[in-house]
DNA sequence: TTTCAATGCGTTATAATGACACAATATAAT
DNA sequence: ATTATATTGTGTCATTATAACGCATTGAAA
């Protein structure tokens, strides 16, 4: 019989005060993008000894605002505050399989959950997906889950879920590009300073589809919340590509309003 | 001292069963959309001895889909099935005060809820909105409260609502005029025959803003979802408008596929 | 110095939209 | 009956947005 690692302080807390710190049943699960090479990333976490990745995902304190909670967690898990995060959905089927990773999580250590026990009710999940700027962070661990990755959507298919996580994750995509037509996105997912050609990547990306490199310019620039700047990005193979910034003020005013565009 | 009315049945099981029979701290909320008479309207519930509106809301049954739980809502409301309904929000705000509104419930059948009670604890709920034919059927009474009533949404800024139902509503309406952009509203909302003016009345309520009787018709058209019939609705003072259907194959396309339109 | 691929900055054809004109018609007024 | 009137059916035209594509420029690599 081989010895199991002790219970870190996190699952001992969770373990014996979760229910007296947490709402019961309530969860919120976060789907993080980044974009990095022309990639749209997810970062994602390997359920301990399961083989099966998951979202990052935490519960809710008694007295604590759910949107708040989603960005504890974020900021738990990426250091990062002020980001931009939108709720998507909500996952209620009666059959989600939460409790079992809960209780695998536990049993690596050695821990059996009792049956009743707070964490292996049925949970309801909020869906959150978060925008990032891959460049500007590093991944946080925590007790529950070993590995952090960044995984590129287009290696999704090939991934193993369980089947609340694959769905969270195909919602949040899908909501994702259905709000990519009528709110600003890119500031929160770029630096600050960017070009042309990698913002037009992120928007095919996203989409999935490749676009017109020059229809796509006049387009973004006619939605006038971009700043040319008078620098270039050079370095690269060719012609060095202008960078640009956000118009912050006329950025807001956009995700407020809405840009009503079609793509 | 006044002598209360008893307790109905329903809530005796609710005091009595309800921690056992529904998950813990989790609600539904339907708002519920009609159109009648060219107004956009919403059925509304006058909370019992409160002076204040709400929106009809439900418990999640233990081992029930959340979104079942919603249609059951419904169901138990309108006496419809196949009701088009869509989440939109989670209201997860600690200080809601669905806590009061329930004990106040009690206390008018002159039963006081203990202070640890099920129902006094903090719930998070889950924000549907419903869209259905007014013409279609008649609204059914709960035991929480006594008087329905539809609510044209032109005077929802003179009722008095508690906060929670009226930051409830309000997101409702936001996202049914977000979703008029990409999604065929109409079907649900509208009898199975009705004119170009009607339809185009449904949407100009939703937006908010009046639209070219030309251009919306040939626009309209242009999605390809409806049938022109061979008749016309007589008995209006003037020219006789013809009648339309939905195409429901081309309908379910759309809903599925989306439309891409900016109105 | 030349080559080359990516970028900047355009043009043109087609489609979608916005604004408006006019004939047709079901009822109401006379 | 006849006329008046408001509403609907249908179409046009100017404007704007989108799609498709051309060519000169440029920074690094050959």
């Amino acid at each position: 019989m081989s010895k199991s690692p002790s219970l870190p302080a996190s699952l001992k807390q969770l373990l014996i005060k979760g229910d007296e710190l947490f709402l019961p049943g309530i969860s919120v699960d976060c789907v993080i993008f980044g974009f990095h090479e022309n990639s749209l990333k997810i970062l994602l976490l390997d359920i301990a000894d399961s083989n099966k990745w998951s979202v990052p995902g935490g519960f809710v304190l008694k007295n604590e605002d759910i949107d708040a909670a989603a960005y504890r967690v974020l900021k738990e898990r990426t250091g990062l505050k002020d980001i931009f995060l939108q709720q998507f959905n909500v996952f209620g089927q009666p059959n989600r399989i939460e409790a079992s990773a809960h209780k695998a999580t536990f049993e690596q250590y050695g821990t059996k959950l009792s049956k009743d026990h707070w964490l292996l009710q049925r949970f309801v999940s909020a869906g959150y997906y978060a925008l990032i700027d891959y460049t500007n962070f590093t991944v946080q661990n925590d007790s529950f889950n070993s590995l952090n990755s960044w995984i590129g959507i287009e290696h999704l298919s090939k991934l193993s879920f369980d089947h609340d996580h694959d769905s969270i994750v195909k919602k949040a995509l899908e909501s994702l590009r259905t709000q990519l037509a009528y709110l600003p996105i890119g500031k929160n997912l770029l630096p600050k300073k960017f070009t042309m050609p990698e913002l037009q990547k992120l928007y095919e990306t996203i989409l999935n589809k490749p676009l017109d490199r020059r229809n796509f310019q006049r387009k973004m620039l006619g939605f006038g919340i971009l700043n040319k700047l008078n620098e270039t990005r050079k370095g690269g193979a060719h012609k060095a590509p202008y960078l640009y910034s956000f118009n912050d003020k006329k950025y807001q005013k956009a995700l407020k309003d809405g840009l009503y565009g079609s793509w």
